[in-house]
DNA sequence: TTAAATTATTTTGTATACAATATCTGTCTT
DNA sequence: AAGACAGATATTGTATACAAAATAATTTAA
């Protein structure tokens, strides 16, 4: 008999609200009416306060109290903010994960970079989108940096930078990939850090360029 | 007449009990027993859950379903992982906060700077930590990322950090801070971004030392 | 007709109520 | 006496109830 494992309604509710701001069901801005969710989601008030609660903390909603709670969604300059972050602390989570790899965790991130190769022929968006994803992830993973990993899970980091319309020439980042990988396969540690930082601030340059060209705004 | 902000019973509760895990009024480990609790603070379970919710996004607080709410605490693995990050992340905001830092905000800091200068003879292990606090979050709130100065905050990393006992001798700080307040002044990025690294990155040595006096636990 | 003021409606924040699960206590069995 | 079981108690998770505040609708005044 296996124990089954309790989730509750607010951690269920929880993802549900956050796949669908992700996704973008739930519209930038958009006022999340308690009583009409509540309904939607088929759930009582209660657990969608936890969830609010939650959400605030990743920056994917925003309570403003007894006016409501509102979907946020990241603008140009807070775009650029998150590709600053990333840049540095997925290249730390790359050096961690050259030292400390092990055989079966170097194979398995093989597999997601030929998944990856096999891909790129048909070029869907979304596919290389996610596989891009679980490469990424699985290098924080490996990293066995838990508070990272945490970190970077909780904040969005990686989905919210590869944002329809945000991602790079996947043959270049087939690329770039590679290069990460065989860097973490030989163990070196600072190499490693330096690829994916390059990696990483490539895609902001490309940003960058992508969001000057509709909007004139500017911050520093 | 002023508009008074309001701030929902929720949110005071979450910076209660915020307080309270942090100054060690509740300890780790320690369950947190919702009607005591509610009880104890005058409110009803309501608000707490809230708190419980976000205080668990900011890993002080740890909820297993149908079991509770414990305090968590760090133990040596974890902070070590704390101090890697926040070796990335700081010198991430003194880079920017060099490019960014306006005549005004450099006049403060240097303020926080002289006022460490003049509480380095009391040597009060709790002031000098708030120094060291504000010195270290000014320069975050300087570098103009938002989302950085929030995950910094949020996650309670520079507080952590300095824990009682935690504290490196105030006067290599002191200097180390100097040097950092200068590259600053100069807006000097790249050197603002070296000297916090190294200031951090030798703070991590000196608290692995520290831990592994006291307990065998190795992990990589 | 427009703007201010007033009333009504909706929505939020918090407390309470209740059912499901977990924990505790004591008894029974071996 | 140690472990298993049953019942009692406590605690959690969720729904609902209610008061305070915000929003919308209506009336009044200029």
């Amino acid at each position: 008999m296996y124990k089954v494992k309790h989730i509750d309604l607010s951690e269920k509710v929880y993802h549900t609200l956050k796949n669908m701001i992700l996704n973008g069901e739930l519209k930038s801005g958009e006022k999340l009416n308690q009583e009409k969710l509540a309904k939607k989601l088929g759930v009582s008030r209660t657990p969608l306060l936890s969830a609010f609660s939650k959400l605030e903390k990743e920056i994917l909603v925003e309570i403003i109290p007894r006016r409501g709670a509102f979907v946020k969604k990241l603008n140009y300059e807070e775009f650029l903010e998150l590709y600053d972050i990333r840049a540095r602390l997925e290249p730390l989570g790359a050096y961690e994960a050259a030292k400390h790899a092990t055989e079966y965790e170097i194979k398995q991130l093989n597999k997601i970079l030929d998944n990856f190769k096999r891909n790129i022929l048909q070029y869907s968006s979304k596919h290389i989108s996610k596989i891009d994803y679980d490469f990424h992830m699985a290098i924080m993973k490996m990293s066995n940096n838990d508070l990272l990993f945490k970190m970077i899970s909780s904040y969005n980091i990686i989905i919210l930078s590869n944002l329809e319309g945000l991602l790079k020439d996947p043959r270049q980042s087939l690329e770039e990939h590679i290069k990460i990988y065989d860097a973490i396969k030989e163990h070196n540690a600072d190499l490693a850090d330096k690829m994916m930082f390059s990696h990483l601030i490539d895609s902001k340059g490309r940003i960058k360029g992508k969001f000057l060209k509709g909007t004139k705004t500017r911050k520093g």
